[in-house]
DNA sequence: GTTAGCACTCGCTGATCGAGACTGCCAATC
DNA sequence: GATTGGCAGTCTCGATCAGCGAGTGCTAAC
């Protein structure tokens, strides 16, 4: 089991277990290999190279006179080294584009259009996080006058990010007053980031004890709103899963559905993503949680005015067309940081 | 198939079989009846009660020789007149009170909330409708200024209920006009239904063009945010269906997942509920969607305020324990309502 | 109207069997 | 030394079948 450099034919074969079995989902034997991937090679070869890659951890039968069928490993070793590239076919290209022509201009709105399309043109389910918004600068604020002390506060962040929230003032404030505040506060806070306010809280003085009070439930908001949302994971197309083979077994489905409802286990996974990395791959028992076990993650990040950011991409079986769903991911992603662009202004 | 009057002792037949086919999802046969529900009765004298029941379509035989089980019109019969009323237990409605007091004080909050409790505590799928809002109030308006000429109207409803749209004016309109705008605005469309703003729409006269601009898409947006709100329909606790044994065939749970996902279908059923009606329970193939023909769904509405309410309810298999389900819809109703009454200021 | 008894039906379970698909190994071959 | 044909062996899968048990419908007696 150690890291055996294959040689060419063995990946050659290797490459051919995975393109079979990703397509039929059933093991696949020497004489299908010889007949439809090597012909110049017979059945007997293959088995001794098939022998051999079982023996370095590549492949595994499940039972003894089956074909067979691709490890995590030997899963690994496909998309690091022999997976081809794929381009998005111009039809998927369409789907994507006419699904993203009726999102309405806001950031919930496309992300939740993003989710869909992926699950659609994956047929798998897809996951979205929220962006991040700790680095998000701050458009507007707002406050309206609720009974009695209680102010609502309204802020809207780069991407037409609208966040809200109640707070009690210590005394009754009249709506002027609020809007004369909120006028204010516009001046001073425009433009800015949580952190940067946070930052500059102490320039604001005591002398403004309701401003001051104001500015730290906002700063507030932003960050500990933050922590929801970050354990907040749009997901769509569970349907799919139905139609995969691996899912007639109902556990693996239960425990799938408890992470994706639940959400935030799965948050935490997403938010490991690295953001420089391309696309990510996490097969099988690779992921840390258990329910994942038997399940593929394709995952990528989505940028959005090269600041604000977050996960997006799919989870399926392992067996997976992985060239597609890598293209597919990455095309979603591209397209969903276009339309996220132009909100940031 | 007549409307055959039961007589009293082939009501409490009928009410043991529904009652022990619901716990055991076992055909439940003369002999279990006589030892469980009927000691003073032998077993041939309830399989000739039986017969009849099978007669009048009451009950049906899932073949020659197996138990009863419950038709629809059965549990029809069953939830109309023979159901006992049930009250949610002291642990229940803790749950309950536990789950709402970790809710974030807006509608969209509450509603997540009071769909996960009532997924949880009857273990079957929950749905909740947004509220209605075309006769909702408005509370607040304002325009905050984006690139080039375009406006990002913000609309905080009764309920802390919070609209956006983007819209594009003819010529550019620096913020500082914008608030003036707003602040105008919101001295005119204070407290008022967009179906009042649209019955005074003229009297503001044409001179302000700009102004009636925005009240037109305010208006607009509250009326065809209003279409698309009403077909997003919440869920929660798909994976509490895989437990029921009548979900192992994956196609029904496919039709289901189906209808969730888009949920457009299921928004029309659910607007069908009448508000005046306590609890709706709609059996198997009473429904018009094939989809749930073998489900049943328990619904009810939730108000606030009076005027803007939604429905709310769960969806599950026909086989379900109705009275404990219809006390726990009627208590997460009624929690809903009381929480989001006092947001209606 | 109720009941005991009985023959009958039907689904479920487990066993058996054969077909088919592959493998691993060995000896022959290139 | 790599490759190959051949062959025995292994294991799954599906079909078939018998036996069991649960439950019924019917009939005759109470």
């Amino acid at each position: 089991m150690e890291a055996t450099p294959l040689d060419e034919r063995k990946q050659q074969i290797l490459k051919a277990v995975v393109a079979d079995y990703t397509v039929t989902g059933v093991p696949v034997g020497s004489q299908v290999l010889a007949a439809k991937y090597f012909i110049a090679l017979s059945s007997a070869t293959i088995r001794n190279e098939l022998a051999d890659l079982v023996g370095t951890g590549y492949l595994q039968q499940p039972h003894t006179s089956a074909g067979r069928v691709p490890t995590d490993r030997g899963y690994r070793y496909f998309v690091d080294f022999l997976m081809d590239p794929e381009a998005a076919s111009p039809t998927v290209r369409r789907t994507v584009k006419q699904a993203f022509e009726s999102a309405p201009r806001s950031v919930d709105g496309i992300l939740e259009k993003a989710a869909m399309v992926l699950a659609q043109i994956t047929e798998n389910v897809s996951l979205v996080t929220a962006p991040e918004t700790s680095e998000a600068r701050i458009k507007h604020i707002d406050l309206v006058s609720l009974e009695s002390q209680s102010v609502l506060i309204i802020l809207v962040l780069e991407g037409n990010l609208i966040k809200q929230t109640v707070i009690r003032l210590e005394r009754a404030t009249s709506q002027d007053d609020l809007s004369r505040m909120a006028a204010m506060l516009n001046r001073k806070v425009k433009g800015q980031t949580a952190e940067e306010l946070l930052a500059r809280l102490s320039q604001l003085g005591p002398d403004r004890d309701e401003q001051r009070q104001i500015l730290e439930r906002v700063i507030d908001s932003i960050s500990t709103h933050q922590a929801q949302r970050q354990s907040v994971v749009l997901h769509d197309g569970v349907r799919n899963l139905l139609r995969h083979p691996e899912f007639v077994e109902v556990n693996r489905l239960e425990e799938l559905l408890e992470l994706l409802e639940q959400g935030a286990q799965l948050a935490g996974i997403l938010q490991q993503v690295a953001f420089d990395k391309d696309v990510e791959i996490i097969i099988g028992r690779e992921n840390t949680s258990s329910g994942l076990r038997e399940c593929s993650l394709v995952l990528t990040t989505y940028k959005m005015d090269e600041r604000v950011r977050g996960t997006i991409g799919v989870i399926g079986p392992t067996r997976m067309h992985y060239g597609q769903v890598v293209a597919r991911v990455r095309l979603v992603s591209q397209a969903t940081s276009e339309l996220l662009g132009p909100l940031g202004n």
